[in-house]
DNA sequence: TGATTTTGCGAAATCGTTTTTACAATTATA
DNA sequence: TATAATTGTAAAAACGATTTCGCAAAATCA
């Protein structure tokens, strides 16, 4: 029962041509000003509204681009998608969203039905342990332009935004060198996506720079369980750990437990630092026990999220316009310091 | 360069319906089995993915449905999302999500963006103090389906889901009454959507039950600034208030300085039951401050979020296939209890 | 007044599907 | 052997828009 520019056009009095023409309102057609009124008119009483989706078929684009993101449960991606947001509704044009669950198949899955809508573009955060390598080779062979946010693929060719991680990891380590610690661990894999491995280096490079070897026994990633165990390796050490690293959210998470069972509380027992923040809900039991372990706002890096969708919305409508450019961008922005001081030391 | 239907039959050397018809392959076609294989073939070789915005024109539906809530910041509504795009994959269907930001007007843009997508139907948790109700009706009018989740509008006759606000909040009430608790405030408001007008009448049964009267003075509400002075007001009252029922995460938040800043200590100081977790950032030296002012777990019902999700999409999905129906239903899914004996008393 | 330019509008093609209808060619029936 | 039924395929219409092209009518010019 929706009204159709014909409905229009019947009511006008006039042909479908000449309300398409009063509507587009371009320069070159030539309506009277008496017909255009009357097709306004018409226009205004049905409420008429042009079906996008004719209008996607007729100029072969959606004006409509894919979000792929691994999770929603902290506010991390959800301000990069607010970015994103921004940035295509001033070009009125819209998103379609999927969470992969950190999941490999999943992300195949939601690219998948992104391509079958025909989306303009995508803008992905990879799942970790990511195999969709040739997927995004076959996008790339297909002529649709994507970009990575946050995360890329290792020693993969692609359009990236995120933050300098190498830069923010350094600085962080920095942070506790300059309070004394020598022996700091690290807990973060180093593999799978390269926002892991670019933080590994900078915090090899502060190290490095101190004369310290990185330890490999002070090395510690993987799944919960496997980060639950080397937290637990890491506290047994004698002489004891000096200070941590902590990759992500996701990773101090993880580690607070083991922590605090080892009566260990932070910063004051063990200096720490980490990338971004780690949210709690205080109705959970876990996690208020675990926020009494903490005596401190704990030292962050803070990644200019917001920015990071709107620069990959910004390469994205790029691409799009000047139909695939060859070329790949890989930005990194530089990120804030919450309780560093960045020029420390 | 996307290869369409008639580049297969080119291929396959026959029409393009016969195209179609090996692909949809119902039962009342007659192909032969070798035009089918050679068919069959071409697809393959040409990686053939029909136009999904074809096939919309074609059957006048997009197999989409729009989202809008108010804000992705807090788990609730990310898990509401979570049960919808669960059932509406099971049913090979699509979602666009808008973010109101709490934000009537921008409510509006959402909507008329996703009908101008032509979405086959709508799930909105409606901004607080909305003003949309005529665009509600007018989308009634049009038969476009529409299910409210979590909130609806008030005196507005339309499909909704959301937690029995009403009896969860009788039920968080009486803990409170159940530890001695007489002068019990209330901060939440009581108008703009109904989700706040239940909990208020549950707060009120609780109360009455005991035979205590509703003190105007100890209700309190509105945006951020009015709860803050509120919560002065309410705790410079002598004698001092026994317990606090709080309507929202939303509310806790903005309440807590103000408790915090007058030396009281929650749940020990002042016993208190909320809806919902409330979520902290130990980065930020606000939340940090705040969190060691709670002495326990904070007594919450618990709304069955992805049960929500769920549900609106099941109705959603069953008005969609009926074309409609007339019967607005509403649907009212008990909660859950953390740290509440929900038979107490 | 007759020829030419300008103006206003509509018919038709197009985008990629699905589905109905029509039409041959083949097979079965009388 | 005609005729009827069946089978395989293609042509065409429809979905809702945009845009090119052509054709009248009106306006301008000679």
């Amino acid at each position: 029962m929706r009204i159709s520019i014909s409905d229009v056009a019947a009511k006008a009095g006039t042909s479908i041509s000449t309300v398409s023409k009063v509507l587009s309102n371009a320069q070159g057609y030539r309506v009277s000003e008496a017909t255009a009124r009357r097709v306004r008119k018409a226009v205004r009483e049905l409420n008429y509204r042009p079906s996008i989706t004719a209008r996607q078929l007729r100029f072969q684009r959606t004006d409509t681009i894919g979000i792929v993101v691994p999770l929603l449960t902290t506010p991390f991606y959800v301000d990069i998608i607010r970015g994103i947001q921004e940035v295509m509704w001033e070009n009125g044009r819209t998103v379609i969203l999927g969470i992969s669950d950190e999941d490999s198949v999943l992300e195949q899955r939601h690219l998948t039905m992104a391509l079958q809508r025909r989306v303009d573009g995508l803008i992905v955060a990879p799942a970790r342990n990511n195999e969709n390598a040739n997927l995004y080779d076959e996008l790339k062979d297909a002529g649709i332009p994507f970009v990575f946010v946050d995360r890329c693929l290792p020693d993969y060719e692609a359009n990236y935004v995120g933050t300098d991680n190498r830069e923010g990891a350094y600085r962080a380590t920095r942070h506790l060198l300059a309070q004394g610690a020598r022996s700091i661990c690290y807990i973060g894999g180093r593999g799978g996506i390269t926002a892991l491995v670019e933080r590994f280096s900078g915090y090899q490079k502060a190290l490095e720079e101190k004369g310290i070897e990185v330890d490999p026994s002070l090395v510690g990633g993987g799944i919960p369980e496997e980060i639950d165990q080397a937290v637990r390796r890491f506290v047994a050490v004698r002489p004891r750990v000096e200070g941590a690293f902590m990759a992500s959210y996701f990773y101090l998470q993880a580690a607070l437990p083991a922590l605090i069972e080892a009566g260990i509380r932070v910063p004051a027992d063990l200096p720490m630092v980490g990338f971004d923040s780690v949210f709690f809900s205080l109705s959970d039991e876990t996690d208020y026990e675990t926020t009494r372990a903490i005596t401190a706002p704990l030292p962050t890096v803070i990644q200019p999220r917001y920015e990071i969708g709107r620069k990959a919305t910004e390469i994205l409508l790029a691409d799009l316009s000047q139909g695939g450019t060859e070329m790949f961008r890989q930005i990194r922005l530089t990120p804030q310091y919450e309780r560093i001081d960045p020029d420390g030391q």
